[in-house]
DNA sequence: AATGAATGAGATTTCATTCAT
DNA sequence: AATGAATGAAATCTCATTCAT
């Protein structure tokens, strides 16, 4: 279980994701992803503020990653369509290979109180930003329709790949999340482009 | 507080709705809910099995109305497309004529856990067979595209409605949210509608 | 152990100081109360406020009769001498009838916090008073010199009376307080009195 | 903060006296003070045998530069009456000289537990033999009346003058403690002196 | 049907002390 | 001699639920 190799902060934020996907929100003590990460209980507080703190940390370290791999990826696409395919594609295919941090951020985040919620709407900024970014240059440059109000079309967007996500793990992540990516971008896309 | 008219099944609910909004869930306790009804802690548990049952409960209660409001409207509709704007219109409209139950639903009902959140789910059914009826009689008559995946279309209007709700909560309401029907409606049914 | 006539209220505070004398003030787990009161943890709750709450009551309940039979029994008498005996007297007769309290005010509740301190010290006012009645008394009478400072004087009395009767506890009352009464009144007495 | 030229065991003896008046007991830690030392938290272990060492040692250095400055004073003077007075005088002006020792002698170290209070008499026990020489004396030859109880007049004399410290640091130190030593001494004098 | 006093399980966090370097 | 990262034991309080009246 335990790392030797790994600095103890992040053994003790994967010890938490673990933790939190096999047994719930409320049921993760710290002792339990203590337990986990192969340190004491008190060593959590060398490194962590509270428990709270493991979870923001959680999803900052975490959400980071997410956003500036799928950044990454769509900097070096011209098109705003294929930059939105992207995001789309990306988006399931990185919940999809790590199923834990699918669980905790669809399922199990949802359950924490609501000044943490709104740290996690915090760091969800950076990923919404994202998403107008791609939605401006689309506009722009005459893919989509030019007068989209962009701030709901990104709840449009948003709203759907998180239900779409949530459905796939309640349903206990038996199907191929990926593939859903070609058919999700179609619908979103006809939304958004311009009709003769 | 106390209305003496009301049964006292009904009272508990509406002062769960109250309390729970008022005051978050974690702050919701069952002697709370009982003082704002008007009885005694005990009788809370002559009219339910337990506090989960009396969010099920309540869950059940106004989402029954929610949807059979909409299916009454629907019907005297006739095209697939009209019922879909009425639907969006009236998903709207209901959560601003109750700002109590908006945020108990789009909030605090969210931070409840996996075991309720199914049972949750399974109240929605009855919601996503009614667009599921929607998008199969649009399919037909040739409204929509006739080869739609109807699960994942239901998946994309229902995060969309889901989302677009909650950001108007957490903006705290402050402007209308029905006047967004009109455009989500057009994003929406620019995905399904057929192309030229 | 438990006292099922007596009110639960009480009933918790006689645990208090029979558990604090026992195993120290800092080794009284509110379990332990509970569990010599004969009540659950959670009862404890629904009387006291916190943990703080049970040592400033337990002080105010105990410090107010022991204060107000002082008072009582000083009332009925005339000369201000006598009434500093009886003071004296009683100060030492009621903490050696109870010796669980006198080990309680002695040493145990000093090891609590300065806020609790100060909230004992509020308690302590009413008994200073009594103090100073007593020596304005003498004062006008003629039976204590006219020009005494009275808060000063009083610092004497009480600082005297609490450093006997905490020696008394940590040679764990092993000899007889009372019949220190007399000798503590002759020093006291001859400080005050008029001299020739 | 750090002192180069002193010994570690004076540095940390220093930094504690200062941060338990700064911080209160119970908020100072073994790394709070092992900061103000300039040390580690590792090096204190090197010096005291533990936390409650570290409290002992203080009090056993600074009560002990305290009674032997009386001592010294006292052994040039002739009259027990007038060896009390600098006592009383002392008593005052020493703690007046250094505040944050009054603290800790008069308010903080009195919530340690009974162990660390029973070493604390201990330690004081120099200073009461002290005060018995003195009695002892003016009783021989003839200052006092010849049959007082030596004990007990040390427990008022101790009593009244920790009582009067305490008053004077619970009261922020606001008015000046060493001008009292003249009533302090003429109340405790006439309980003492022989009367015609 | 209604009451409400009583129950008791369960978890976060602190901090004195150690010991490998 | 000195360091400081790591340890792990220990206790208050909340609140859903019960049951005697």
């Amino acid at each position: 279980m335990e790392n030797k190799s790994k600095p103890k902060y992040k053994l003790i934020l994967d010890a938490a994701v673990e933790v939190i996907a096999e047994n719930g929100y409320h049921h993760s003590q710290v002792s339990k992803i203590a337990k986990k990460a192969g340190v004491a209980d008190g060593t959590i507080y060398l490194y962590f503020k509270n428990k709270e703190d493991i979870l923001v940390s959680l999803f900052e370290e975490k959400m980071g990653q997410f956003v500036s791999k799928i950044k990454d990826e769509i900097e070096q696409i011209d098109e705003a369509d294929q930059k939105l395919y992207k995001l789309i594609e990306m988006h399931f295919q990185q919940l999809s290979e790590d199923p834990d941090l699918a669980i905790v951020t669809q399922l199990e985040l949802r359950q924490s109180n609501k000044r943490l919620r709104l740290k996690i709407n915090e760091v969800l900024k950076g990923y919404l930003t994202l998403m107008d970014d791609i939605l401006h240059e689309g506009m722009k440059d005459g893919t989509f329709q030019d007068q989209l109000n962009v701030k709901l079309v990104r709840q449009v967007l948003f709203g759907t790949l998180d239900e779409v996500v949530t459905n796939w793990v309640m349903k206990e992540q038996r199907y191929n999340l990926v593939k859903q990516a070609k058919e999700v971008h179609y619908l979103i896309y006809n939304g958004l482009r311009k009709h003769n």
